[in-house]
DNA sequence: GAGCACTGC
């Protein structure tokens, strides 16, 4: 901050007469001469490796020179030059670098060196798919810059924005915070470069900026574009990102530093993976050289399943062999696991047990965190039953769900790659080679071809992009994906019937939730009940916060029913979520309580944030004191927003038939509900044993008629019990004082349609 | 009478 140059513009210092002490201006500015995007890798080493700070005019630290030695070994820094020359000639690049190449750390400083964004008030921005990803790359450059992390070199995630405005010129950050930026600044003018990674990931947020980014290149000719990805994807984003149609943009290709793996096939189909994958790890322990192994399997479940075989079986082989068999730990992993836990992974291999003895090794079965996520040092062997759980998104019953899928052929590489990054090592796939080539998929299909859109529709909506269907996708969704996102949106007004954004719509699409949701907190306040809405739609972000040990099934279900509303599971989460709040001075009230600390406290913060929009919108937080009226509005304020999510009791069996998908449902057995009403609302459907409904809470049907009369109108109903007890609300209403209910309710009572 | 692949705003 103190330091008084700052201001000095190193643009335009080549333009400036020679400085009266005569002393060379280099040696002081070394930045000085240099026009920005036409600069050499010469002029970058020396000034890399020159005493002072080009970015903070402060000598080096000691160890800026240890740090920028082993920067020099990376397989990326010795392409600088050709890095550059591209860059100067380029708008928009494509870079493919494989694992240890150094891209994400190396190339944003490359483009710094040469975009010089603080010359002109701007920024480099590096998006990430994770936000661990974001704060320790930006953290590492930071080191490598030798600026402190905030100042020159930064990171914005949700929840925190590490960044000096004005300072920082180099921000790493998730690819989704980059989005919202987008929504308020279409064209991204603040910065001077984007550069995608990880866009190989195809998360849905880095798709839609792949899309919007190609639109603003061509509106904003100062801006460049840098896609990085692993080599499969590398040609379809040329041609995606090609100026003239036919010329595909540059590929600058960096060579990764990995170790061979040596992959094994099986010679027939297994029929049970995770009986095969025992077998083959207990063959690893037996017959293979010392190394630690790494296991894919596809859920919580299955893998402390496999957990526990493995140590059985292990510890007998150790009893039957002492002599030849080692030690043998095994290490779940999966992202719901407390962090504590996580931890273990690093744990290193225990020591022979015998004198002399074989050393022990090390198993981690792991969920795909271990593809991407995280990565464990010391894995040598790769176990890759070839599925995982993937979701799946049903446009014609609107459900989103995870299937056990094989996964792709990019996937299996990249689990194989796991096993080379210390040393050469080997890959056991289960299945056969010819199942490898011929059945698998060569990528794994985009998050948005999986994905419900309506929320990824609104946000596009609110970047000014209305015609969704001819909007350039890298991969275009179904147009029935598209239509039921429409048709949501307008039902919740969002859209009107010509398909514009509504200023509630706007107002929506600037809260970081699903539009039901969104819908619901803004309207809360005409019920009188934002306060507890608020905390419904803060827990709902955040996930669930009932824990149920295998041990201690029947003390957490006690403790839950000790916290629970009989009205529905919505009422129990604002209990649950007071509760906390209140009794937050004592340490142990989670843990008594069976109720999992990281997720309330990740509820408290997103009520924050939510609470901090809705002052932006001047939302008033209101609450009833009139508790039986407290709860009613509560529920209408939650059928405002969920009307979709409806279904009626058929039978006294306990079944439910959704409204209009007419699926057949049962409520979850982790419902408190302490009956079966007629009508209830959900916020989950699930398929698992069979299709459930999950949080759900009793509604009436004069509710549903009254707040989204369009939608409950009959003429859309085919006949049965669901449009008979309509019938009798709609005959109901009618005969009653057609000057309906109270104020509070009046202006939400159509979608406006 | 069940489960929670993984992210992100």
């Amino acid at each position: 901050m103190a330091d008084g140059k700052q201001k000095e513009n190193p643009y335009l210092a080549h333009l400036r007469p020679a400085q009266k002490d005569g002393v060379d201006p280099s040696s002081k500015e070394p930045l000085y001469g240099w026009i920005p995007r036409h600069v050499k890798g010469d002029a970058v080493r020396k000034a890399m490796n020159g005493e002072v700070n080009p970015f903070t005019k402060q000598p080096h630290s000691k160890q800026y020179k240890t740090i920028l030695e082993s920067r020099k070994k990376l397989p990326v820094f010795a392409q600088m030059d050709d890095f550059l020359k591209i860059f100067s000639d380029n708008q928009i690049i494509v870079m493919v670098g494989e694992t240890g190449s150094g891209k994400t750390t190396q190339i944003p400083q490359f483009v710094a060196f040469s975009d010089l964004p603080h010359a002109k008030g701007k920024l480099v921005a590096c998006t990430q798919p994770r936000r661990v990803a974001a704060m320790s790359v930006a953290k590492r450059v930071a080191d490598e810059m030798d600026v402190q992390l905030g100042r020159q070199v930064g990171y914005s995630i949700r929840f925190e924005d590490m960044t000096e405005p004005g300072t920082t010129f180099l921000k790493y950050m998730t690819d989704g915070m980059l989005l919202r930026e987008a929504m308020n600044d279409p064209n991204l003018e603040r910065y001077s470069t984007i550069i995608l990674d990880e866009a190989h990931e195809r998360t849905l947020a880095t798709d839609i900026l792949m899309g919007l980014l190609k639109g603003v290149a061509k509106k904003r000719k100062d801006l460049k574009i840098i896609v990085m990805s692993a080599t499969l994807d590398a040609v379809k984003f040329q041609k995606y990102f090609s100026i003239r149609s036919g010329v595909s943009a540059p590929l600058f290709k960096v060579p990764g530093r990995t170790h061979p793996v040596e992959v094994f096939y099986t010679q027939e189909p297994e029929p049970d993976y995770v009986e095969a994958a025992i077998r083959t790890v207990l063959m690893i322990h037996r017959a293979e050289d010392p190394g630690d192994v790494l296991l894919f399997l596809t859920g919580e479940e299955e893998i402390e399943d496999a957990c526990r075989k493995i140590k059985l079986e292990a510890d007998d082989l150790v009893n039957q062999d002492p002599e030849s068999v080692g030690p043998l730990i095994c290490i779940p992993l999966y992202s719901s696991l407390p962090p504590q836990q996580q931890q273990r992974i690093f744990d290193s291999a225990p020591g022979p047990r015998v004198p002399n003895g074989p050393p022990g090794r090390k198993i981690v079965v792991s969920t795909n965190v271990a593809e991407t996520s995280l990565t464990i040092d010391g894995i040598v062997y790769v176990v890759d039953p070839g599925f995982s759980k993937q979701k799946v998104y049903n446009p014609r019953i609107r459900v989103e769900s995870l299937l056990v899928s094989p996964i792709s052929k990019a996937s299996a590489q990249q689990r194989a790659g796991r096993a080379g990054r210390t040393r050469p090592g080997k890959c056991f796939r289960l299945y056969t080679e010819k199942d490898f080539m011929k059945e698998l998929e060569e990528q794994t299909h985009p998050e948005i071809l999986r994905s419900n859109l309506s929320n990824t529709v609104l946000e596009l909506m609110k970047l000014g992009i209305k015609d969704l269907v001819s909007f350039d996708y890298v991969d275009a969704p179904a147009p029935e994906t598209l239509m039921r996102a429409l048709e949501l949106l307008n039902y919740l007004a969002a859209l009107d019937d010509e398909g514009n954004i509504t200023p509630l719509g706007q107002m929506m699409a600037d809260f970081p939730l699903d539009p039901q949701l969104a819908k619901m907190l803004i309207v809360s306040p005409e019920f009188k009940c934002s306060n507890e809405i608020l905390t419904i739609t803060a827990m709902l972000s955040v996930p669930n916060v009932w824990l149920r040990p295998n041990n201690q099934r029947r003390e957490a279900d006690a403790a839950k029913a000790k916290l629970s509303v009989p009205d529905g599971d919505h009422l129990t989460m604002v209990n649950v979520y007071n509760q906390y709040v209140t009794n937050k001075h004592d340490k142990n009230w989670t843990w008594t309580n069976y109720l999992s600390q990281r997720a309330l406290q990740q509820a408290e913060n997103v009520r924050a944030q939510l609470q901090r929009n809705m002052e932006r919108f001047e939302l008033e937080l209101l609450s009833l004191s009139d508790e039986k009226k407290l709860f009613m509005n509560i529920r209408k304020a939650l059928v405002s927003g969920f009307f979709m999510q409806i279904a009626h009791k058929e039978g006294d069996k306990g079944n439910y038939l959704t409204v209009k998908d007419n699926q057949v449902v049962a409520l979850h057995p982790s419902c408190g509900l302490d009956s079966q009403p007629e009508w209830v609302l959900f916020n989950e459907f699930v398929l698992t044993t069979r299709p459930y409904i999950r949080t759900v809470s009793e509604v009436k049907s004069d509710w549903l008629i009254e707040l989204a009369a369009n939608y409950f109108d009959l003429t859309s109903f085919p006949d049965g019990e669901t449009k008979q007890a309509l019938k009798r609300a709609w005959a109901k209403r009618a005969g009653k004082d057609p000057s309906r209910g109270d104020g509070a309710d009046r202006k939400s009572k159509k979608p406006k349609h």
